[in-house]
RNA sequence: GGCCCGUUCGUCUAAGGGCUAGGACACCACCCUUUCACGGUGGUGAUACGGGUUCGAAUCCCGUACGGGCUACCA
């Protein structure tokens, strides 16, 4: 029988939750509900100096609010935790020391300034990053270069040690990758890694491979950065678990920003946002702006991280999550890195607003729209509401313009827009107009229309330029849905006081 | 510098030996609309370069160029 699928998502707490990670965090999702299998989120908070408080449960709102929750993480529990690696500490140090045992790994004593002055004095021109590796690892301060007795005598006096892996001396270290295909590395260009610092924490390297061992992982995605590193976890594999028990490596291509890798300050920089929901770092109170802020819908916010290196092999691109799982394969994953571009994701956003229910859209417009709890009344109005402008929204933050309106008076009316073509008529129809909306019932929209046209050809007057100054008169800029149709929301006695109050400002 | 990955319109991509290289975003034009959008129709626009293999290459192979990533006791 075939394993149970399991995978598994595996930030650090250190801060906002990129693009790039959510859409790790969605193709982990497809993939595993795709095969009914699980979805864990493991919490990799390995670095207590990069440690960020707050930002483990900023991951999971950013989670919740995307839809994607696991079925095992430090908030959803689980058998096979703890998913924090901190709390698992003792687990590496025992894998560390099995690698010591076989020599597979040793002993390093060297110093941050020592290692920081080895690689000074090796650099070169033609080498200017210096490894530790083969080629000097006997010359350092290390298990192999001291020697047992030298080394049992500074482990005894309590000196602080790392545990490095022993890379081979020349073998090819090579795995198929679900996207890339098969890849393939020379151990003779690689270096010792550390797997266990000297504070007894693990590295990424170990604690990936124990926890995907112990968590069962069949199935391990991540960004393309980690590539160059996947040979070290095979390796690891290997000496520890057996490569028949080594996941299958999925390594996702890269998104880029305007220039290069997709960074924190390109969203700056370029006007658009790259976490899913706004950060704001503890230390500086500085805040990032995320796509829920700034008016984008989860759904949509899925569809296009999905759409960014994926398809169907249809011309489909508008997907529910449901279509997402249903069409999901690794195969189609495109190798290549891709660029994002902030207008087509803008597209997606409306081109979900526009197929969103008014249910659907109802909170998020109230939300945005009302500081406050509002009554019945003002919910069924703003149903009509969102129906009327919905397609007129790229952005859920548009509705504010969109539809600000219908419940508050705009501010200032965009008068310029009238007054060239003014006249004592136009204002005498007005009057008609306003005194008709306060006393007579005027029907729906279309039979608003009529009796607007009928009067201002009676009055030898042109319809078109009265429809522009009644919308001015009624939203206060050229722009919203049909005038007759926001007059219909807003109400008789409403209409006719804006347009009373219009023209107290017109000559 | 070394190692690894990649390369089809400006951007995201389809086409995995065989049509005039298809679609979407953006852009332009026209239509619709007496606001602005939506919508409709059409248009501009690409196989990085050089060699092979083949009757035939965007597709397979090699080289070059370019792009990206990694090169920490960070993930």
């Amino acid at each position: 029988m075939e394993k149970k699928v399991r995978v598994r998502f595996a930030p650090s707490p250190t801060g906002g939750l990129h693009l790039g990670g959510v859409r790790t965090v969605l193709f982990n999702y497809l993939f595993a509900k795709k095969h009914n299998g699980s979805f864990i989120v493991r919490i990799e908070d390995t670095d207590q100096r990069r440690y960020v408080p707050g930002a483990e449960e900023y991951l999971f709102d950013c989670l919740r609010w995307c839809g994607l929750e696991p079925n095992e993480s430090v908030q959803h529990g689980g058998s096979f935790g703890p998913y924090r690696q901190s709390e698992r500490k003792s687990l590496y140090k025992k894998y560390a020391d099995q690698l010591i045992e076989q020599e597979l790994a040793y002993y390093a004593f060297d110093t941050p300034e020592e290692l920081e002055k080895m690689r000074a004095q090796l650099a070169t021109p033609s080498n200017p990053s210096p490894q530790y590796d083969r080629q000097v690892r006997l010359q350092l301060r290390n298990s192999l270069a001291l020697g047992e007795a030298k080394t049992k005598e500074l482990l005894d006096a309590g000196t602080p040690y790392v545990v490095r892996i022993k890379m081979p001396e020349q073998e090819t270290l090579r795995f198929t990758d679900l996207i890339r295909g098969e890849v393939s590395f020379d151990t003779a260009t690689l270096d010792d890694k550390v797997l266990l610092k000297a504070d007894g924490m693990p590295t990424y390297h170990l604690a990936v491979v124990v926890d995907d061992h112990h968590m069962q992982i069949t199935h391990a995605f991540r960004g393309e950065e980690w590539l160059p590193s996947a040979p070290v976890h095979i390796l690891l594999w290997k000496h520890l678990f057996g490569l028949e028990q080594m996941p299958q490596w999925a390594h996702l291509p890269l998104i880029l920003g305007p220039n290069g890798k997709l960074s924190k300050r390109d969203g700056a920089k370029y006007g658009f946002p790259v976490f899913a929901m706004n950060w704001t770092d503890p230390s500086t109170g500085e805040v990032t702006e995320g796509f829920k802020e700034k008016g984008f819908l989860p759904e949509a916010f899925l569809n296009l991280l999905a759409l960014l290196g994926w398809n169907d092999g249809s011309e489909k691109e508008i997907f529910t999550l449901q279509e997402l799982i249903d069409s999901f394969s690794i195969e189609r994953i495109h190798s290549a890195g891709a660029r994002f571009d902030y207008e087509k994701a803008k597209w997606f956003n409306h081109e979900w607003i526009k197929k969103s229910s008014t249910d659907r859209l109802l909170p998020e417009f109230e939300q945005r729209l009302f500081t406050n709890a509002i009554s019945g009344a003002e919910r069924e109005k703003l149903k009509q509401v969102v129906a009327l402008v919905k397609d007129r929204c790229t952005l859920l933050t548009d509705c504010n313009e969109q539809a600000g309106f219908f419940f508050t008076e705009p501010a200032q009316l965009d008068t310029t827009a009238i007054t060239g073509k003014w006249s004592a008529e136009k204002r005498a129809f007005f009057e008609w107009l306003a005194n008709q909306y306060q006393t007579s019932s005027l029907g729906d929209a279309a039979a608003q229309e009529l009796l607007f046209k009928e009067k201002a050809a009676s009055l030898q007057l042109k319809a078109g330029e009265l429809l522009l100054p009644l919308r001015i008169m009624l939203v206060g800029g050229k722009f919203g849905p049909g005038v007759f149709d926001i007059a219909t929301v807003l109400g008789p006695t409403v209409t006719a006081q804006r347009i009373a109050r219009a023209l107290t400002l017109l000559p």
